[in-house]
DNA sequence: GCGAAGCATGCAAAAAATTGCAGCAGCTTC
DNA sequence: GAAGCTGCTGCAATTTTTTGCATGCTTCGC
């Protein structure tokens, strides 16, 4: 969708390779944007292409070299264009909720420990987020422009795990009298 | 992903034709599935050719005929097993929390005007729900099993709703500010 | 009765994402 | 020093999804 732009918004900051921005995406934009490493390492080389970014190779000790990434002027112009264009989301596709609408006497002690073991993961991402928010928006009115929108954001995920962990418990106690 | 078992739930009241069953996605299933028409029709053959489900036409006065498809015993057999398989989860992808990694004050004044619209839209999906919620699940505990997870995965997007309401009027207190 | 609009179905090409695998470097273990 | 593990990069095939039509049939407006 736009794949492009989520790899060049996780390089405002900091130049990343390949492997640092899959780690990234799984981790502070994951909750809104998930993406492999190979469609990373095959839409960099697109990107390079087309002049939006530039590439350095960087020794490591102890680990293989890797490539490093950082936006072109004309990468960065790119980038703060397309804010202006047309706005796609693509909503979560989730089995569970599928599951549940195939609800049965039978099935249900099942469903409950699915419910059970999804709550625990988000509590766990959750918990992650809120650390983050501690850490560095502690003060979200006082921070530089680009960065309250980043604090958005991750506001937007942890209202998102809160809502959901709420969800869990109306639904395991609806659930229990099954 | 699980295309098929969405159709195939969606088919568990009633026989639909691949008109239906879009529309059906649109507004029931649509806030946790979304497929277009084109994917709907693909699956339905396939899933015929399977033995999962039966077709028969059906004359419409006023409309061209229409063909509608119901599950056969297969199917449901199919459908009742894949409950205790792996579940997957895609989450959203949304381009306007990208967008606000990129807030700045020139773009400030779009991005407010992007939010509310979205705002207005998820207002108007929670309505649909609620409304959903008041004439059909008034009574939750008093529903028959099958219900009571149907009822689980509206009120799932209930909450998802009112969360982003809650989300937005946060978001656009803070961008005042910018 | 003619053109426009809408419904239902579908094909085909292109784009995007997933799956599965592989090479290579250095480090660790035995 | 051979075998195995990990980190980083990448290819290729397949599947899934999207995009852009096409067809036929019916009503509706004029």
């Amino acid at each position: 969708m736009a794949l492009a732009q989520a790899i060049m918004t996780s390089l405002l900051d900091a130049d990343l390779s390949g492997s640092e921005l899959a780690r990234d995406f799984e981790k502070s934009m994951g909750f809104f944007w998930q993406a492999s490493h190979q469609q990373i390492y095959q839409e960099l080389r697109k990107l390079s292409q087309k002049g939006w970014l530039n590439k350095r190779e960087v020794n490591q000790t102890g680990k293989p070299n890797k490539i490093l990434y950082g936006l072109t002027l004309a990468g960065r112009k790119a980038l703060a264009d397309w804010v202006y264009g047309p706005t796609r989301v693509q909503p979560t596709k989730d089995e569970l909720l599928l599951k549940l609408y195939n609800l049965s006497e039978e099935n249900a002690e099942h469903l409950i420990g699915e419910i059970t073991q999804r709550r625990e993961e988000v509590m766990q991402r959750l918990y992650l987020y809120e650390t983050i928010r501690r850490r560095h928006y502690a003060d979200p009115a006082a921070l530089p422009v680009r960065h309250k929108g980043v604090y958005l954001a991750l506001e937007s995920g942890i209202h998102q795990g809160e809502q959901f962990l709420a969800w869990c418990d109306q639904a395991l106690e609806l659930l229990a009298t099954v």
